[in-house]
DNA sequence: CGCACCTATTCAATTAGTTGAGTATAGGGG
DNA sequence: CCCCTATACTCAACTAATTGAATAGGTGCG
């Protein structure tokens, strides 16, 4: 369960509410770690249960009130020991890549489909990851960054996740292009 | 919910019992779809129960017997639909780039052995998919394959599963260069 | 000969995660 | 003026996933 750690960490790069961490967590985090708005607001309680963040209401006039939530030393602690514990291995759940394990090679219309999908959707995401990393950067290019840029974690997660797209472009365009040659094969032979 | 789906493609290469298809997620497809054995028995009970797939017992003298299990015309049917509707998208949960996030430029000691970590593990997955990859070219080369081989989804998941290892590989070289640089600039200055 | 490990599975208990709706306020467009 | 969208949550019901242990015969090792 480390739901916990993941908003510890997100509270770590600055004050947030409930609502501005689900959104938080559906475009730069939601890379390494999914969740959805009722999970969030539910740990937030559980977490500051536990005294590892604290809560303010902020009162606002032209929207609802919010909470603002904020780690604590306790939590920053937490967080730290996490570090030091062995991570466990990285898990994924990524349906495309179960439908097309079993794919019909007769039959690849809808995998086409599927791989069109996939291949804008990662494109949407590194265009996302871009704009970030564009900002994080400021002018600066990034073998000055890795040197010395102040945000320097969040920078190497945006760089995993900015890979992992690029990867995925290139894999869905090959997958997109095997697909499509046989087909042509079969119809042509 | 697709583990169900997972089951079922893993199944449509061919049969295998509770226990075999617990060291495939292990292997192969634990690359998209993780799953404790668990999990597995569970699921495959259902899925039987839905008639999806069929047991047999097959007795064995030296181990304990078996039920091996396979995917039913039904369960066909329920495949092709699966892969006809929309897929969500990719999910992760990895600890790493939780830890990561938060890293204390200060005191990377534990962060750099958790990346020597990743690098070894990405490594050993990366192993294990290229033995695999010689398994199911048998001397072919990959343009080939992709043009005729007989196992075609298969092998673009194999494929996803180590280009997403081999960058890994060269993103956690990055990270450790990155952490260990900057912890000699902090101590030589 | 005894102990640890491998095959093959099952049970019980708990925690995590998903789905779908409901509440309330405010601003903008037609 | 009404509807749609956005902010900012909350509640309830459910399904999926994890953890830890139990069972039971067989193999290999010193």
């Amino acid at each position: 369960m480390s739901l916990r750690h993941a908003l510890l960490a997100a509270l770590a790069q600055g004050e947030a509410s409930g609502y501005e961490l689900a959104k938080r967590f559906d475009v730069g985090v939601a890379n390494f770690w999914s969740a959805t708005p009722q999970q969030l607001y539910r740990d937030l309680e559980r977490l500051e249960q536990d005294g590892l963040i604290s809560a303010r209401v902020v009162e606002q006039s032209k929207r609802p009130n919010k909470r603002v939530f904020t780690v604590t030393p306790a939590g920053q602690e937490e967080l730290r020991a996490f570090g030091r514990r062995p991570a466990k291995p990285p898990a994924m759940r990524d349906e495309f890549l179960v439908k097309l394990q079993a794919v019909d090679p007769d039959d690849p219309a809808a995998m086409i489909a599927a791989a069109t999908e996939r291949l804008a959707w990662s494109r949407g995401k590194l265009a996302g990851y871009d704009k970030l990393r564009e900002r994080m950067l400021a002018g600066r290019d990034e073998d000055e960054y890795l040197r010395a840029g102040e945000q320097i974690g969040p920078y190497l997660t945006l760089m995993a996740g900015r890979l992992y797209e690029q990867m995925n472009i290139r894999w869905a365009t090959t997958v997109l292009e095997t697909l499509t040659n046989r087909r042509t094969n079969r119809s042509a032979g």
